[in-house]
DNA sequence: CCGGAATGGTTGTAGCTACAAGTTTGCTGG
DNA sequence: CCAGCAAACTTGTAGCTACAACCATTCCGG
């Protein structure tokens, strides 16, 4: 939170060329886990762990964007092909007819299960493990201020901080 | 660094949660900056700042696949796109028949040098002065740690620690 | 109660990335 | 000195994402 002046420092630059090496190899390489093990990408995953945690696993399109962190044509595209795939239906919202609301599968709960322990260890593997306590802590304080940089209004962090109150481990996808 | 169990507990999940976000969001979010300034991808500018960083803006493909953590061949349609738009050109290497050298134009230095203001605006509107100068050191060691997971045998290492003795700033692209 | 804006979604398409395959050059052991 | 393997790319293509355009509902002010 120094003056805003141009240019980066060292220690800056340090940072940035870190950070952009993650944003770079992390995600392709969970990807490529994941795609071995379930045939199922991190973005696929993360959708139908939401939905798998959610009531009735059903959400709202637009719910499960935000919670996927995804754009809408994007969701919409990828939940059409998970549609395909048998792992998630879709219907009409009963409540609101312009809405539409996604559900899993028994099929679809099936790939949970089957995906998640890989997954984790992944997860664990890359980052959790990598990490000591302190910097899991840290690395959350640092994703928030990013994330509240990215999106002053703080739509998302309401779901961001749903999971910190969340109870109930070891049923969930993570 | 804990051990070894299965599942994420609360803490742990929140951090995850946290940069899987950062992950989704901040890549697009400064593409659609630099491709709105300057029609570039994050990825294309990176490529041209290590170009125009290197000696004779010159470097063989092999280590610019390096310096921006890409495959070669991604790094291989990504040149022959800046080439078709006169930002690079391609020519044998003379001392290895095999490799290919890449060298940044004038009218691509020209393109970093118009690009550069906002691009390094928008990495610290969004990450550097959001941290505080604790956390930028933070964030450097946590990005070790996770490349060290990701790349055991420490090969891309060696250039994220080149920055770190790097003199001289000012004259470059960040 | 109705016209216009906003909400919630889908679809089409261009462009980028991943993966697999192929080519040329260099290296190394027998 | 040459057979086989590795290095350093390039190319083809399938699949995913971003962006823009579109359609159907719902909300809201006058």
């Amino acid at each position: 939170m120094t003056v805003n002046t141009p240019w980066l420092d060292r220690r800056q630059l340090r940072a940035w060329i870190r950070l952009r090496a993650v944003l770079e190899l992390l995600p392709g390489t969970l990807d490529t886990q994941l795609r071995n093990d379930a045939n199922l990408t991190e973005f696929e995953y993360t959708a139908l762990a939401m939905l798998s945690e959610a009531p009735d696993r059903t959400l709202r399109m637009t719910g499960l964007a935000q919670r996927t962190n995804a754009t809408l044509p994007r969701l919409s595209h990828v939940v059409a092909r998970l549609e395909k795939r048998g792992l998630v239906e879709r219907f009409p919202c009963p409540e609101n007819r312009r809405a539409t609301n996604a559900r899993l599968t028994q099929e679809g709960w099936a790939k949970v299960l089957q995906a998640a322990p890989g997954h984790v260890a992944a997860v664990r593997r890359y980052v959790i493990d990598a990490l000591t306590d302190e910097q899991v802590d840290q690395l959350t304080a640092i994703g928030d201020a990013v994330l509240a940089a990215l999106d002053p209004s703080g739509k998302g962090a309401v779901l961001y901080t749903h999971y910190d109150e969340e109870q109930d481990p070891g049923q969930g996808s993570y």
